[in-house]
DNA sequence: CTGCGAAAGGTAGCTTTGACGTTG
DNA sequence: GCAACGTCTTTGCTACCTTTCGCA
């Protein structure tokens, strides 16, 4: 059996999900991402859509037909069909215009081959019209949460990929071969600071730069080793290079990267984006769907060739990290495939635009028009990153990189100025405790993590995610990077999702940059202090009413705190109130901290969802503030309370279901307006509390007015029941103390019959017809009758299965009988007042009817007979017998008959083929 | 131009315990 | 005559999310 590997599942996810989209937009043909190998790419139309490499597209869901079409169309027709869709009928056009992939097909690609992957993207470019805005149904939804979780996979996979290509023995010998030697000196420093780094960071500025065009074929250390010759390459790649040069010196280093995902909610303005993208692409980008598919490169000369002739020879003796053996890391396969391609013209010029303005750090405006106006980012870059992901999950091996790729890398998806990767070096000297310090080589920034917000902003790009990269994990330390995660928070997938894919590449990271840090109490007292005083500073809002740095950490002291964090993480305490702690669990701590001292937002609004902060405005209907404390701040005049103190009320009912009842005496906290026309006799449980007349309304009680639920023990076996009679089975802690619970179909007859007392168990409601019913499922009893009911309950299920068996076996015969008696009557009709010739026949069928004429199915029991039919000969019992019996009469032979001993059987053989089986009585 | 607040509009989700005719 | 079963019909309110617009 084959084993699922990553780029199996990774592609099926993919293929599910393009199908689910095509699924969903079979009719508007807007556009046509094709993913497949290159034989499958339009240049080779001899090699149709059914080609067995390809994962199709199941016909069931009813797809296939659109897929066909697409696949059969070429480029050119589909251009054709752009430009008649500008007659469209408005219908059409909405259609067209919905925000949908079409027609994806997944090739299953061999690990073991390194076939590149071309992505065709042919849009229909006339798209221009914004469409009437369309509120995203519960389905677009769903497929827009599994588009962004894919990404981040996708993009995930690349981080890993770039880490492990910064771990190349060969790259980080031949950094070190070129770095002076005065630098060198830094891996020697115990405790490292960032100034330390200083030096290193310009040097390497000096002489790496980000450059305006790429080759796209090959893989991304391949890529990498060309930058590293050339001492260009794009950002991506100078990032790794610096990454690889710190860890080639010894340094505890990260590869970052902001997964810049598509969107978490379906985007009304995405439908712009794809509209003006294609309009775009129709302007020259993607002149047609052969561009995208890869050129030979005539100039090409192996990066790697010249490189590796100076590299490879001192690698054993500079690599401190690495060694020789990785020399196989360049597998001859890669080499060979490593003819780059060139760009075309066009492509280049606009390419050499936006990376000379990103090489210039430019963020100006016209930088951006200039790069906006020919890509706009979001779903391009998907694309990119998706066809990355792809090709680099289908196989170490195949990590060619498709030109499609750098064009989008350079054309489109790059945010000029962006700070999409740095660099994170643990320096021990820093902080008392080591901090992780940020390290831009491509801008030459360090330890500026407070400005990758602002940069990032400034170039649109969403900080939503910050991974970092090391030892093939990777960990989110998003928080350490964005100052106003309320603004992120909503557009982040769950993170219980999220939590559970990073914890096993956390581990990994972790043991990658782990190591131990001692600290005493002053220690601790002082660092935290000290984050916490820079927190405040840093994060400060000046426009604030009155900020409070430290809000929610009310009433604690920094050990405290940081003890309380102790029992989360991995953090050791021992007798003398000294702490041994990994770098990663110090981390967690610092990147909690930051999550609970965010400073308070400035507008209202954000306190609507925000999960440190609330105002009393933006509560809710079932919402109120208990206890109503402390303040801890204002916002427009709005006192803002911790986000803890927002309770959330339900009624008697709603508590119920939880295990949980109201306190005696308690009063309501709320009383809501009953909806008029739901008019409801008062609760007769009402007067219970506090008397008052609460007709019309819905009481809402909070949290702290409960108690666990308390329920009438079942005594001399009888079950306590509710008004109606039953039992409400919401959970387990709803049972009567002393009751079971048994969730078996017809349970009850058993108990009436052994006249045990029982309660229907109502397990919840079903809306139908316009009103609730009640669903009940099995009995509650009292728990000494459990083995006694359960025990008749299966004495009495294989009665009544052996009674309905009975009763099946006599509609069996009565129904042969019915039919062999009608068939009886025809022919003795037909005898007498048809064709002479059917007498025969009517002879035969009798004869037959004689066998089965207490006929049954066969059961074994030795009773009944079963007439069947065997063989291909199509005989029919019905009216048709007698068209058949016309050409053929059927004669069983007795040495073509056969006589089974065990079973008793004899089945009578006709040459044509027809077979009866005879049980005898 | 951007960000904020308020208002408007629309969707999703919650609601929550029959009546009557036919068949066996 | 009675119990079991099937069918009828397919709510309507409102919290909350999103969009739009005006204003600073």
């Amino acid at each position: 059996m084959r084993v699922r590997t990553l780029a199996d599942i990774s592609e099926e996810a993919v293929g599910r999900l393009l199908k689910r989209a095509n699924k969903r937009n079979c009719s508007g043909k807007k556009k046509h991402v094709n993913i497949s190998s290159r034989h499958d790419s339009i240049d080779t139309p001899a090699i149709g859509p059914n080609r067995n490499d390809k994962l199709d597209v199941d016909p069931r869901d009813g797809v296939e037909g659109c897929n066909r079409d697409a696949l059969q169309k070429t480029a050119g027709e589909e251009r054709l069909d752009g430009g008649s869709m500008q007659n469209a009928s408005p219908e059409n056009e909405n259609e067209l215009n919905d925000l949908d992939w079409e027609d994806g097909s997944i090739p299953i690609l061999d690990s073991t081959t390194n076939l590149p992957v071309t992505i065709e993207i042919s849009e229909t470019p006339n798209s221009n019209r914004r469409k009437p805005s369309r509120r995203a149904s519960a389905e677009d939804k769903e497929l827009a949460e599994l588009v962004h979780k894919v990404h981040l996979l996708c993009l995930l996979a690349r981080g890993r990929l770039i880490d492990s290509a910064c771990d190349d023995p060969l790259i980080q010998a031949s950094l070190l071969s070129l770095l002076p030697k005065h630098l060198l000196n830094v891996s020697k420093v115990t405790q490292l600071t960032a100034t330390a780094l200083y030096p290193l960071v310009h040097w390497f500025q000096n002489n790496f730069h980000v450059r305006s065009s790429t080759s796209a074929e090959r893989s991304f250390r391949l890529g990498l080793a060309s930058a590293l010759e050339t001492r260009e390459g794009t950002p991506e790649e100078i990032v790794a290079l610096s990454v690889a040069l710190f860890r080639a010196l010894n340094l505890t280093t990260r590869f970052l990267s902001i997964l810049d995902v598509a969107s978490l909610k379906p985007d009304a303005g995405e439908s712009e984006i794809f509209s003006q993208d294609a309009s775009r692409l129709s302007n020259g980008i993607f002149k047609s769907s052969t561009l995208m598919v890869a050129r030979p490169n005539k100039a090409s000369v192996s990066p790697v060739k010249s490189f590796s002739s100076n590299a490879i020879d001192n690698i054993c003796e500079t690599s401190q990290r690495g060694s020789c053996k990785s020399r196989d890391s360049y597998s001859a396969c890669d080499i060979t495939q490593s003819e780059g391609s060139s760009v075309a013209g066009d492509l280049d010029n606009k390419m050499s635009d936006s990376l000379a303005c990103e090489a210039g750090h430019d963020t100006s405006e016209e930088c951006l028009t200039k790069v906006q106006g020919t890509k706009r980012k979001g779903d391009l870059e998907f694309e990119r990153q998706l066809e990355i992901a792809l090709s680099a999950t289908a196989g170490v091996t195949l990590e060619n990189k498709i030109q499609s790729n750098a064009r989008d890398l350079d054309v489109g998806s790059r945010k000029v100025g962006s700070p999409l990767y740095w660099a994170e070096v643990y320096c021990c000297g820093e902080n008392l405790t080591g901090k992780w310090v940020h390290v831009d080589v491509v801008n030459a920034v360090v330890d500026g993590e407070q400005k990758v917000e602002a940069m990032a902003a400034a170039c649109k790009t969403s900080l939503r995610y910050v991974v970092a990269f090391a030892g093939r994990g990777a960990k989110d330390v998003t928080r350490r990077y964005c100052m106003k995660w309320y603004r992120i928070a909503s557009r982040r997938v769950n993170s219980i999702w999220w939590d559970a894919v990073l914890a096993p590449l956390k581990e990994l990271e972790a043991g990658a940059t782990g190591g131990m840090v001692h600290m005493d109490k002053q220690q601790i007292e002082s660092s935290t202090e000290h984050k916490k005083e820079k927190t405040s500073r840093e994060l400060g809002n000046p426009n604030q009413d009155v900020v409070t740095g430290d809000a929610i950490l009310h009433g604690m002291s920094t050990l405290e705190v940081v003890k309380e964090y102790g029992k989360k993480i991995d953090i050791e305490s021992s007798v003398n109130d000294s702490f041994v702690a990994t770098r990663s669990s110090l981390e967690d701590m610092e990147l909690e901290t930051r999550a609970l001292t965010e400073p308070l937002p400035t507008n209202q609004q954000a306190y609507r969802n925000h999960q440190l902060y609330a105002i009393e405005r933006w509560l809710t209907k079932y919402q109120v503030l208990y206890p109503k404390a402390p303040v801890l701040g204002f916002c427009s005049g709005h006192p803002v309370y911790p986000r803890s103190c927002v309770q959330t009320l339900k009624t008697k009912e709603r508590w119920l279901r939880e295990g949980l009842q109201v306190k005696a005496h308690e009063l309501p906290v709320k009383e809501l307006k009953r909806s008029v026309r739901l008019p409801r006799v008062s609760d007769p449980e009402d007067d219970e509390c506090g008397g008052g007349n609460y007709e019309g309304t819905i009481q809402l009680y909070g949290k702290w007015q409960l108690e666990a639920l308390h329920l009438p023990r079942a005594v001399n076996g009888i079950v306590p029941k509710n008004e109606r009679g039953q039992v409400e089975v919401w959970s387990e802690k709803c049972l009567p103390p002393g009751t079971v619970h048994l969730r078996l179909p017809r349970v009850f007859y058993v108990a009436k019959r052994l006249e045990i007392d029982y309660a229907p168990a109502m397990v919840g409601f079903e809306f139908r017809n316009g009103r609730s019913h009640p669903i009940f499922d099995g009995i509650v009893v009292c728990a000494e009758f459990k083995d006694a009911i359960l025990e008749a309950y299966v004495e009495e299920e294989e009665r009544r299965e052996v009674e309905e068996k009975k009763r099946n076996e006599m509609q069996a015969i009565s129904r042969w009988y019915q039919l062999l008696c009608s068939i009886i009557t025809r022919q003795r009709l037909n005898n007498r007042y048809g064709e002479s010739s059917l007498a025969q026949t009517s002879t035969d069928i009798q004869r037959n009817s004689r066998l089965c004429a207490h006929a049954g199915v066969c059961d074994g029991d030795g009773q009944s007979r079963v007439c069947q039919q065997e063989g291909t000969h199509s005989a029919k019992l019905d009216s048709s017998s007698a068209a058949l019996s016309e050409d053929h009469e059927h004669v069983f032979l007795t040495e073509n008959q056969s006589f089974d001993d065990e079973s008793l059987v004899l089945i009578k053989r006709c040459h044509c083929g027809f077979s009866v089986q005879v049980e005898e009585l």
